[in-house]
DNA sequence: ATATCTGCAAAGACTTTGCATGAGA
DNA sequence: TCTCATGCAAAGTCTTTGCAGATAT
């Protein structure tokens, strides 16, 4: 089935190098994924392909969920509310590299992207470091501020 | 009912202070918890709670958790298993503060704490401009690295 | 042509909720 | 005494698995 011009879009590539079939279902769902705002979860994105293809199931939702976060494409996160969420990846090289703070009253996520020399510096030595004390590899690395937001402290006072 | 002198274990008293009873399956939690070595879940201590106390449920060890999470005394971790890891609270100025190495190929955690001049300023710094910036104000933080473990490493080689 | 991929239904794993009983202060 | 906490059973939620049919290359 044709669908679109989706052959093209973001990732879609990648899944050729790496051996996988170009599907209409993993199409729909990395477009979604490279033109997502915020962080869905696989409910919400199941949601949003299912309106342009609505054939589509849960299922294959998270086994392509799956598949990308094993190929490195998208990263799988976790704000404390039991429900996996997804974001395409974004090296620390990248200009749209950023981490979250989480809102511990009302869960809202802001996504920031500053301090970077320091989180730099931080990141270039544990790397360092861990590989010389444990001969541990790293890959990857996972930086989260909670708190509270400006709402939630002002409705905290009121109590 | 009365059981050993758990009455004056870690983290007894701010439950008192904060007008929670101090019941048994509480504090036998509290022990467990105060002297755990890695990160327990909610059915691991459930386990070893009911080898002291058998009469405790699952159901009790969840609400406890939730309540000494929320109280701030334990940390509530997620290394990617799908189940909820606990380990006592330890803020950044305690000597045992440490973080979590995740290993992605066999799951084994290692902890560290080292780096510490480099962490602190970047918290510092975070914490500091996320107040200015946004109006947040941060209580909590949470930086975890993934990669492969000296074991794994070899594994991968050899495929 | 054929090894992959998909969708459905059902199962699985962890966690939460409802409610009557029991225990702490 | 009287509210809070407990334990059991049942339900809930998110996620994974099994399998026959469909699809990409």
């Amino acid at each position: 089935m044709r669908f679109g011009r989706g052959r093209h879009g973001w990732g879609h590539g990648r899944l050729r190098e790496l051996g996988y079939r170009l599907t209409v279902p993993r199409q729909v769902i990395l477009d979604i994924l490279g033109s997502a705002e915020g962080h869905p979860s696989a409910e919400e994105i199941y949601l949003q392909a299912h309106s342009v293809y609505p054939n589509i199931g849960l299922t294959t939702v998270y086994r392509t969920l799956d598949l990308l976060v094993r190929m490195g494409l998208v990263h799988k996160l976790d704000f404390g509310d039991r429900r996996a969420r997804y974001e395409i990846a974004r090296g620390p090289e990248d200009e749209e590299h950023h981490h979250h703070i989480v809102c511990t009253g009302c869960g809202k996520v802001i996504d920031y992207n500053d301090f970077f020399e320091e989180e730099t510096e931080l990141i270039k030595k544990t790397e360092q470091g861990l590989a010389e004390k444990f001969n541990f590899r790293v890959t990857n690395h996972l930086i989260q501020f909670y708190g509270l937001c400006s709402e939630c402290q002002k409705k905290q006072e009121c109590t």
